[in-house]
DNA sequence: GATAGCGGATAGCGCCACTATCCACTTTGG
DNA sequence: CCAAAGTGGATAGTGGCGCTATCCGCTATC
């Protein structure tokens, strides 16, 4: 297979997949002259993977590099390639070191231990929801620990599903792969059904033919009014 | 309170929180002078809101100011801010038509009216569920719907323990927005949450000094060797 | 009355994910 | 055999985004 019928298949233009080869996101293609090479499934794969971590997984080009060269890596130490894939979210640097971050890292110390999670108060996971909490504390939201053990029960128990599958999964060769594909796209479906059930419950609560528009129908289908106007 | 101590009091700097007032995110201060304007707490709020979005929520600064002009409107329509709120995250416009999507798209129509959610499967979020689990299948995790009642199960747990977290709020005066932090922000702690989970999983499947480096640790702390060198 | 700070406006920067263009060179269809 | 289409490789450019720098004339403060 050459690249043209590769980006048709995968529907990624070719410039996008020079691109990905360029930044070591593909490997290149077989050379059977000069300038001639051809492309295997694999590439097929690898392209749909590095789709999915973009579109639905969010992650950034750098980030997937990462975790690919992580994957590829014979002597493949799955928690280093889950480090690299799950060290995206944290977004700023610098922890700051206010009285809201202190206590918010207290608290999470203190969920891990209560809890016995076998996982470290310095982990980014960690860092990344004591980010969270102390940033719902400034606002006003401080209440809101009253209910992170129900967070925590749900988060276990998703764990465990996904424990589960992975373990149904074994002996299938891509497994390194499949637990990162279950750990990014999972974030996406974990998400998106939260959602979800955001918007059945508010549908019950507001009723049916509540405001207006029937229902709850497309919930949040509404476009802006103006076509985004600012700055001007 | 003038621009400069708002900026000491919230670390944004003064010409970032000047660009907040040219995008509609924050409300210019009241003039005393025709260059002189005074700015009270309710900027202050509104300042830490916007961080917390920014940087915690990962939203965009446009999708911010839709949702905070949406939170201003006095005919508050909850769902219509929600909705602006939960839009995010919808990547790609397109919905692409090939067998997985559509395969997908039943799949999740099919939970829904199994779970007996009162939500339409055009919604944004039932989109973007579709859209994460055609891309599994497309990697070869179809069988991933094997476990979607357990995060569907998790998803409902969370969801009933936002209720009862906004319900105990209730008659406090910034519900609107505390539905929209809870929304936004939650997802970040349930996130957070479900990467320690797999941390102290992969712990106790790998075992305390399991390879090398103690424990688990910091996991996923590592560095990429080299300092971001590519594409030279 | 000097200095620091201010509101307001415009222009620029750095990053990122592409995208466009060009080249010399195959491959392919007629 | 030859022209048109496609290819690998390289370099430069684009558009969006979240700021950041600079300048202006003015004002509060010491």
């Amino acid at each position: 297979m050459r690249i043209g019928e590769l980006s048709r298949k995968t529907g990624v233009p070719v410039p996008t997949i020079k691109y990905y080869v360029r930044e070591g996101l593909l490997p290149p293609g077989e050379l059977t002259s000069r300038n001639q090479a051809t492309y295997g499934e694999g590439h097929e794969r690898r392209l749909q993977l590095i789709r999915a971590l973009l579109d639905v997984g969010g992650m950034k080009v750098a980030e997937i590099a990462d975790v690919l060269a992580a994957l590829d890596d014979p002597g493949r130490p799955l928690h280093k390639v889950l480090g690299a894939a799950a060290d995206r979210l944290g977004g700023a640097d610098g922890e700051r070191d206010d009285a809201e971050s202190a206590a918010a890292r207290a608290v999470v110390a203190d969920l891990i231990s209560r809890r016995g999670w076998e996982a470290s108060a310095e982990s980014p996971a960690a860092a990344d929801l004591a980010r969270a909490l102390a940033a719902m504390d400034r606002l006003g939201h401080g209440a809101f620990v009253e209910v992170l053990d129900d967070y925590a029960d749900a988060a276990e128990q998703v764990a465990r599903a996904d424990l589960g599958y992975v373990d149904r999964q074994v002996a299938v060769e891509g497994m390194v792969e499949g637990v990162v594909v279950g750990t990014v796209l999972g974030e996406a479906v974990l998400s998106s059904l939260r959602r979800l059930a955001h918007v059945d419950a508010s549908a019950r609560l507001y009723g049916a033919g509540g405001p207006g528009e029937g229902g709850t129908g497309p919930a949040g289908c509404e476009a802006p009014d103006a076509p985004r106007t600012r700055r001007e």
